[in-house]
RNA sequence: GGUGGGGUAGCGAAGCGGUCAAACGCAGCAGACUGUAAAUCUGCCCUCUACGAGUUCGAUGGUUCGAAUCCAUCCCCCACCA
């Protein structure tokens, strides 16, 4: 009764590569805990795309409850905000929620704060996609020469980075007079005040790659052509179409690559992905890192993550 | 046994007398990134006491001021003919 107004939301938090076990360890933690599982999984959001995306499988979910998960069709346009949007309901349920997931970006806006930066412009952003890169740097050095004098370097040679900067740029000089109005809404910047300690699993090197080896031999198994099959005849998104394991299974269908090709295709790009979320992790989030090695079997990693948890307290949301 | 093609950095593949430590792609490593993030982008990637130096282009020997690039011999591959 006390807190019910309005206590910051808040949950806790497992991050780690692909593979390295949160899942089962948050279901292991929510079917004894009664947590709701809320995922981070930029792939998890697409119904019908469940073993390639390493989806809690049906026993798992009559076991657990879980969100952040399918949230669209595999033919429609998704972004964070959609994300935030369709997940921003679960925390205020005043149930306990673990937020596990490898979507460094997801996780970030649910923890540091997403502003209210402009959305994609379509018209705009077709027409700027049409652009060869240095017609495109140029217009973004003359419309959007504050945003971009914002950016890295790095970032001044990416493309989508400077389709956005244009697209934030006509939005805000198109939203209001106002000029601080419109500063704060396309200017966007982390919420520096807090960067909160999460609890991350982390695999060394060889033990990951030969977990991630094995499960997409896993997958393969479990029917991924077979799921495959049916999503190759939609007119998928073009983020769900590269989705890995799926963009490689496609290429089998296709009767582009063989099923060996595809497999290493697979594993090879898992391991990419796993070196990215780790980048992200190091660098853009405080993450307390919990070897999976040193906590051999389940249960013991289990009370590893829950002990850590408990020492960090929960992580309030900036939603 | 004969003829033709070929052996280049972890892999694939350019180079065919100097401007070659050797294009490019892949893999690998490190990094950036607020509405596509399983995306997109950047740097490094023979060795070292590293804005310089030292070893490389199947092996050995030669021709040249100078060779991965030319010649000779040898060792392996592949194709075809016997």
């Amino acid at each position: 009764m006390l807190s019910a107004k309005h206590h910051a939301p808040c949950a806790f938090f497992l991050v780690g590569p692909t593979a390295s076990g949160k899942s089962a360890v948050a279901q292991y933690l929510a079917e004894r805990g009664g947590q709701l599982i809320v995922s981070a999984d930029s792939m998890n959001i697409y119904r019908g795309m469940d073993i390639g995306t390493a989806k809690p499988s049906a026993v798992a979910r009559g076991k657990a409850d879980y969100a952040g998960i399918d949230l669209a069709e595999p033919t429609d346009k998704f972004s964070v905000a959609s994300y935030l949007d369709a997940v921003r309901p679960t925390f205020e349920s005043g149930r306990e929620i673990i937020v596990s997931g490898g979507t460094g970006l997801y996780i970030k806006c649910l923890t540091e704060g997403f502003d209210d930066v402009p959305p994609e412009n379509t018209a705009l952003r077709a027409e700027l996609e049409a652009l060869d890169f240095q017609s495109l740097e140029k217009r973004a050095q003359e419309e959007a020469s504050e945003l971009y004098s914002q950016l890295t370097e790095d970032d001044r040679q990416n493309p989508r980075r400077l389709v956005r900067i244009l697209e934030r740029t006509a939005a805000g000089s198109a939203a209001s007079a106002d000029r601080q109005a419109s500063r704060l809404r396309y200017e966007g910047r982390w919420n520096s005040k807090s960067k909160p300690t999460l609890v991350g699993l982390r695999v060394g090197r060889e033990a990951l790659h030969k977990r991630i080896e094995q499960r997409v031999e896993q997958m393969y198994a479990e029917g991924l052509l077979g799921e495959a099959e049916e999503l190759i005849k939609l007119d998928l998104s073009p983020t769900a179409l590269q989705a890995i394991g799926y963009a490689e299974a496609f290429a089998v269908l296709k009767n582009e690559t063989t099923l060996e090709e595809a497999k290493e295709k697979t594993v090879i790009r898992t391991r990419q992905l796993a070196k990215r979320q780790m980048t992200w992790f190091r660098n853009q989030l405080n993450v307390e890192w919990i070897d999976t090695a040193e906590f051999q079997p389940l249960e013991k990693l289990a009370a590893a993550v829950s002990s850590a948890w408990k020492k960090h307290g929960a992580t309030s949301l900036e939603i």
